[in-house]
DNA sequence: ATATGTGCAAAGCATTTGCGGAGAT
DNA sequence: ATCTCCGCAAATGCTTTGCACATAT
Protein backbone atom coordinates (compact mmCIF):
# COMPACT_ATOMS: atom_id res chain seq x y z
CA UNK A 1 0.00 0.00 0.00
CA UNK A 2 1.62 3.36 -0.97
CA UNK A 3 2.61 6.55 1.42
CA UNK A 4 -0.94 8.34 2.86
CA UNK A 5 -0.72 11.86 3.19
CA UNK A 6 -1.31 14.28 5.59
CA UNK A 7 -4.37 15.90 4.23
CA UNK A 8 -6.74 18.90 6.01
CA UNK A 9 -9.73 16.35 4.82
CA UNK A 10 -8.37 13.38 6.82
CA UNK A 11 -6.95 15.19 9.78
CA UNK A 12 -10.16 16.64 9.85
CA UNK A 13 -12.38 13.17 9.49
CA UNK A 14 -10.13 11.56 11.85
CA UNK A 15 -10.50 14.38 15.09
CA UNK A 16 -14.27 13.63 14.08
CA UNK A 17 -14.23 10.04 14.48
CA UNK A 18 -11.69 10.30 18.01
CA UNK A 19 -14.03 13.25 19.54
CA UNK A 20 -17.46 11.55 19.31
CA UNK A 21 -18.47 9.31 21.39
CA UNK A 22 -21.20 7.47 19.38
CA UNK A 23 -20.94 6.17 15.65
CA UNK A 24 -21.89 8.62 12.68
CA UNK A 25 -23.38 8.11 9.32
CA UNK A 26 -21.14 9.49 6.76
CA UNK A 27 -23.87 12.19 6.05
CA UNK A 28 -23.95 13.43 10.28
CA UNK A 29 -19.70 13.22 9.81
CA UNK A 30 -19.76 15.22 6.60
CA UNK A 31 -22.40 18.07 7.96
CA UNK A 32 -20.03 18.24 11.40
CA UNK A 33 -16.76 18.60 9.24
CA UNK A 34 -18.11 21.53 6.83
CA UNK A 35 -18.15 23.70 9.86
CA UNK A 36 -14.37 23.71 9.50
CA UNK A 37 -14.19 22.76 5.70
CA UNK A 38 -17.10 23.65 3.45
CA UNK A 39 -16.17 22.31 0.54
CA UNK A 40 -15.19 18.79 1.70
CA UNK A 41 -17.11 16.37 -0.68
CA UNK A 42 -19.04 13.33 0.50
CA UNK A 43 -17.16 11.00 -1.64
CA UNK A 44 -13.99 12.06 0.28
CA UNK A 45 -15.58 11.11 3.19
CA UNK A 46 -16.07 7.74 1.66
CA UNK A 47 -12.61 7.12 0.73
CA UNK A 48 -11.67 8.17 3.51
CA UNK A 49 -13.59 5.93 5.83
CA UNK A 50 -12.62 3.34 3.83
CA UNK A 51 -9.10 3.80 4.13
CA UNK A 52 -9.04 4.59 8.25
CA UNK A 53 -11.36 1.26 8.55
CA UNK A 54 -8.59 -0.72 6.73
CA UNK A 55 -6.26 0.85 8.68
CA UNK A 56 -8.14 0.04 11.83
CA UNK A 57 -8.44 3.52 12.98
CA UNK A 58 -11.98 3.17 12.16
CA UNK A 59 -14.92 1.27 12.51
CA UNK A 60 -18.09 -0.09 10.91
CA UNK A 61 -21.28 -0.12 12.64
CA UNK A 62 -24.29 -2.09 11.44
CA UNK A 63 -27.94 -1.37 12.86
CA UNK A 64 -30.79 -2.99 11.65
CA UNK A 65 -32.11 -1.59 8.37
CA UNK A 66 -29.91 1.68 8.05
CA UNK A 67 -26.89 2.53 6.52
CA UNK A 68 -23.51 1.87 8.04
CA UNK A 69 -22.16 4.16 10.66
CA UNK A 70 -18.97 4.51 11.89
CA UNK A 71 -16.98 5.06 14.93
CA UNK A 72 -13.29 5.59 15.94
CA UNK A 73 -10.99 2.69 17.08
CA UNK A 74 -11.53 2.26 20.91
CA UNK A 75 -11.62 -0.66 23.59
CA UNK A 76 -13.89 -3.51 22.11
CA UNK A 77 -17.51 -2.45 23.02
CA UNK A 78 -20.67 -3.27 21.72
CA UNK A 79 -24.04 -0.96 20.78
CA UNK A 80 -27.21 -0.35 22.34
CA UNK A 81 -30.10 1.25 20.14
CA UNK A 82 -33.12 3.03 21.66
CA UNK A 83 -36.21 1.58 19.54
CA UNK A 84 -37.92 4.97 21.18
CA UNK A 85 -35.49 7.97 20.60
CA UNK A 86 -32.99 5.86 18.08
CA UNK A 87 -30.09 6.79 19.63
CA UNK A 88 -26.99 4.88 19.25
CA UNK A 89 -24.83 4.30 22.94
CA UNK A 90 -21.75 2.82 23.39
CA UNK A 91 -21.83 -0.04 25.67
CA UNK A 92 -18.91 -1.27 27.63
CA UNK A 93 -18.81 -4.90 29.04
CA UNK A 94 -19.14 -7.79 27.02
CA UNK A 95 -20.98 -11.72 27.62
CA UNK A 96 -18.66 -14.14 27.45
CA UNK A 97 -19.76 -17.67 26.17
CA UNK A 98 -20.16 -17.13 22.99
CA UNK A 99 -18.03 -20.25 21.77
CA UNK A 100 -21.03 -22.45 23.19
CA UNK A 101 -23.15 -21.26 20.43
CA UNK A 102 -21.00 -22.58 17.66
CA UNK A 103 -21.42 -25.84 15.97
CA UNK A 104 -18.36 -28.71 16.20
CA UNK A 105 -14.97 -27.28 14.13
CA UNK A 106 -16.36 -23.71 13.48
CA UNK A 107 -14.11 -21.44 14.41
CA UNK A 108 -14.50 -17.98 15.80
CA UNK A 109 -12.63 -15.13 15.27
CA UNK A 110 -14.84 -12.39 16.02
CA UNK A 111 -18.52 -11.05 16.61
CA UNK A 112 -20.98 -8.72 16.85
CA UNK A 113 -23.77 -8.06 19.65
CA UNK A 114 -26.53 -5.30 19.27
CA UNK A 115 -28.89 -4.81 21.83
CA UNK A 116 -32.58 -3.09 21.25
CA UNK A 117 -34.56 -1.45 24.06
CA UNK A 118 -35.70 1.52 25.89
CA UNK A 119 -32.54 3.87 27.02
CA UNK A 120 -32.63 5.19 30.83
CA UNK A 121 -34.76 8.95 29.33
CA UNK A 122 -37.04 7.16 27.17
CA UNK A 123 -38.11 3.82 30.36
CA UNK A 124 -38.29 7.30 32.72
CA UNK A 125 -40.88 8.73 30.18
CA UNK B 1 -55.20 -4.02 6.11
CA UNK B 2 -56.58 -4.97 3.09
CA UNK B 3 -57.05 -8.96 2.80
CA UNK B 4 -54.27 -10.62 1.40
CA UNK B 5 -54.55 -12.72 -1.75
CA UNK B 6 -53.33 -15.47 -2.43
CA UNK B 7 -51.38 -15.50 -5.53
CA UNK B 8 -48.96 -18.00 -7.14
CA UNK B 9 -46.06 -16.14 -6.69
CA UNK B 10 -46.75 -15.31 -2.47
CA UNK B 11 -46.96 -19.08 -2.54
CA UNK B 12 -43.58 -19.47 -3.95
CA UNK B 13 -41.35 -16.88 -1.76
CA UNK B 14 -43.45 -18.65 0.84
CA UNK B 15 -42.59 -22.06 0.67
CA UNK B 16 -38.71 -20.89 -0.52
CA UNK B 17 -38.51 -19.34 2.87
CA UNK B 18 -39.93 -22.18 4.58
CA UNK B 19 -37.75 -24.62 3.14
CA UNK B 20 -34.48 -23.41 3.20
CA UNK B 21 -32.64 -23.56 6.98
CA UNK B 22 -30.56 -20.34 6.30
CA UNK B 23 -31.30 -16.63 5.16
CA UNK B 24 -31.68 -15.28 1.58
CA UNK B 25 -30.36 -12.45 -0.17
CA UNK B 26 -33.35 -11.42 -2.43
CA UNK B 27 -31.42 -11.85 -5.81
CA UNK B 28 -30.89 -15.55 -4.67
CA UNK B 29 -34.82 -15.64 -3.80
CA UNK B 30 -35.47 -14.35 -7.13
CA UNK B 31 -33.04 -16.80 -8.62
CA UNK B 32 -34.61 -20.08 -7.09
CA UNK B 33 -37.92 -18.60 -7.58
CA UNK B 34 -37.80 -18.48 -11.05
CA UNK B 35 -37.28 -22.35 -11.99
CA UNK B 36 -41.11 -22.46 -11.04
CA UNK B 37 -42.21 -18.87 -12.38
CA UNK B 38 -39.35 -17.69 -14.43
CA UNK B 39 -41.34 -14.14 -15.57
CA UNK B 40 -41.56 -12.98 -11.47
CA UNK B 41 -40.09 -9.76 -10.95
CA UNK B 42 -37.63 -8.35 -8.33
CA UNK B 43 -40.26 -5.61 -6.96
CA UNK B 44 -42.80 -8.54 -6.70
CA UNK B 45 -40.01 -9.79 -4.13
CA UNK B 46 -39.44 -7.05 -2.39
CA UNK B 47 -43.03 -6.02 -2.13
CA UNK B 48 -43.64 -9.95 -0.80
CA UNK B 49 -40.75 -10.04 1.45
CA UNK B 50 -41.78 -6.39 3.01
CA UNK B 51 -45.35 -7.34 3.95
CA UNK B 52 -43.98 -11.29 5.33
CA UNK B 53 -41.87 -9.10 7.88
CA UNK B 54 -44.95 -7.12 8.58
CA UNK B 55 -46.85 -10.30 9.03
CA UNK B 56 -44.08 -11.80 11.27
CA UNK B 57 -43.84 -14.78 8.67
CA UNK B 58 -40.55 -13.60 7.48
CA UNK B 59 -37.16 -12.16 9.51
CA UNK B 60 -34.56 -9.53 8.08
CA UNK B 61 -31.21 -10.85 8.89
CA UNK B 62 -28.96 -7.79 8.74
CA UNK B 63 -24.52 -8.88 8.87
CA UNK B 64 -21.71 -6.97 8.35
CA UNK B 65 -21.76 -4.52 5.01
CA UNK B 66 -24.12 -7.24 3.09
CA UNK B 67 -27.61 -6.11 1.81
CA UNK B 68 -30.67 -7.88 3.87
CA UNK B 69 -31.26 -11.18 3.94
CA UNK B 70 -34.53 -12.86 4.54
CA UNK B 71 -35.45 -15.91 6.47
CA UNK B 72 -38.43 -17.86 7.13
CA UNK B 73 -39.77 -17.11 11.08
CA UNK B 74 -38.18 -19.90 13.05
CA UNK B 75 -37.50 -20.46 16.68
CA UNK B 76 -35.44 -17.21 18.26
CA UNK B 77 -32.13 -17.93 16.54
CA UNK B 78 -28.57 -16.36 15.85
CA UNK B 79 -25.86 -16.05 12.46
CA UNK B 80 -22.88 -17.02 12.14
CA UNK B 81 -20.99 -16.00 8.65
CA UNK B 82 -17.77 -17.66 7.23
CA UNK B 83 -14.98 -15.02 6.40
CA UNK B 84 -13.76 -17.74 3.96
CA UNK B 85 -16.71 -19.20 1.75
CA UNK B 86 -18.87 -16.37 2.96
CA UNK B 87 -22.09 -18.61 3.73
CA UNK B 88 -24.30 -17.79 6.40
CA UNK B 89 -25.53 -20.36 8.94
CA UNK B 90 -27.92 -20.64 11.52
CA UNK B 91 -26.83 -21.17 15.67
CA UNK B 92 -29.27 -22.92 17.27
CA UNK B 93 -28.33 -21.99 20.83
CA UNK B 94 -28.14 -18.58 22.35
CA UNK B 95 -25.90 -16.98 25.59
CA UNK B 96 -27.78 -15.73 28.46
CA UNK B 97 -26.51 -12.83 30.43
CA UNK B 98 -26.98 -9.89 28.31
CA UNK B 99 -28.39 -8.16 30.55
CA UNK B 100 -25.30 -7.64 32.41
CA UNK B 101 -24.41 -5.35 29.91
CA UNK B 102 -26.35 -2.69 30.24
CA UNK B 103 -25.96 0.55 31.56
CA UNK B 104 -28.46 0.93 34.87
CA UNK B 105 -32.12 2.04 34.22
CA UNK B 106 -32.04 1.05 30.34
CA UNK B 107 -34.65 -1.68 29.58
CA UNK B 108 -33.57 -4.68 26.91
CA UNK B 109 -36.09 -5.80 24.66
CA UNK B 110 -34.32 -7.60 21.93
CA UNK B 111 -30.85 -8.55 20.49
CA UNK B 112 -28.57 -9.61 17.76
CA UNK B 113 -25.66 -11.72 17.54
CA UNK B 114 -23.64 -11.85 14.71
CA UNK B 115 -20.72 -14.30 14.96
CA UNK B 116 -17.68 -14.72 12.40
CA UNK B 117 -15.10 -17.05 11.65
CA UNK B 118 -14.47 -20.29 9.75
CA UNK B 119 -17.24 -23.08 9.49
CA UNK B 120 -16.26 -26.58 9.59
CA UNK B 121 -15.59 -26.80 5.70
CA UNK B 122 -13.05 -23.69 5.80
CA UNK B 123 -11.34 -25.07 9.07
CA UNK B 124 -10.21 -28.48 7.66
CA UNK B 125 -8.65 -26.77 4.73
C1' DA C 1 8.50 17.42 -10.03
C1' DT C 2 5.56 13.91 -9.21
C1' DA C 3 2.28 10.94 -7.52
C1' DT C 4 -1.63 10.89 -4.48
C1' DG C 5 -5.81 13.21 -2.84
C1' DT C 6 -9.82 16.05 -3.87
C1' DG C 7 -14.27 17.74 -5.75
C1' DC C 8 -17.50 17.14 -9.07
C1' DA C 9 -20.53 14.64 -11.78
C1' DA C 10 -21.71 10.33 -13.61
C1' DA C 11 -22.24 5.46 -12.75
C1' DG C 12 -23.55 1.40 -9.89
C1' DC C 13 -26.36 -1.30 -6.80
C1' DA C 14 -30.15 -2.24 -3.77
C1' DT C 15 -34.63 -0.95 -2.99
C1' DT C 16 -39.03 1.58 -3.86
C1' DT C 17 -42.71 3.42 -6.58
C1' DG C 18 -46.03 4.69 -10.54
C1' DC C 19 -48.65 2.78 -13.91
C1' DG C 20 -51.34 0.05 -17.07
C1' DG C 21 -52.68 -4.49 -17.46
C1' DA C 22 -53.42 -9.41 -15.41
C1' DG C 23 -55.47 -12.20 -12.12
C1' DA C 24 -57.93 -13.45 -7.60
C1' DT C 25 -62.18 -12.98 -5.42
C1' DA D 1 -67.04 -6.78 -12.09
C1' DT D 2 -64.05 -5.23 -8.96
C1' DC D 3 -60.06 -4.37 -6.60
C1' DT D 4 -55.56 -6.10 -5.51
C1' DC D 5 -51.29 -7.76 -7.29
C1' DC D 6 -47.89 -8.08 -10.94
C1' DG D 7 -44.20 -6.86 -14.22
C1' DC D 8 -41.89 -3.29 -16.16
C1' DA D 9 -39.33 0.77 -16.12
C1' DA D 10 -38.26 4.94 -13.94
C1' DA D 11 -37.00 6.97 -9.56
C1' DT D 12 -34.55 7.09 -5.20
C1' DG D 13 -30.84 6.82 -1.78
C1' DC D 14 -26.38 5.25 -0.56
C1' DT D 15 -21.91 4.37 -2.16
C1' DT D 16 -18.26 4.08 -5.70
C1' DT D 17 -15.61 5.64 -9.63
C1' DG D 18 -13.44 8.48 -13.63
C1' DC D 19 -11.38 12.49 -14.54
C1' DA D 20 -9.01 16.93 -14.45
C1' DC D 21 -7.07 19.82 -11.15
C1' DA D 22 -4.93 20.77 -6.57
C1' DT D 23 -1.61 19.78 -3.18
C1' DA D 24 1.57 17.12 0.05
C1' DT D 25 5.92 15.29 -0.27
Amino acid sequence: MAKQRNTQQRQIIESILRETDHPLLPKELLEIAHQSLPSLGIATVFRALKDLVKEGVAHPVHICCEPTRYEGARDHHHHFKCLDCGTVFDLHSCTGNLESMLPSNFQLLAHDITLFGKCADCTSH
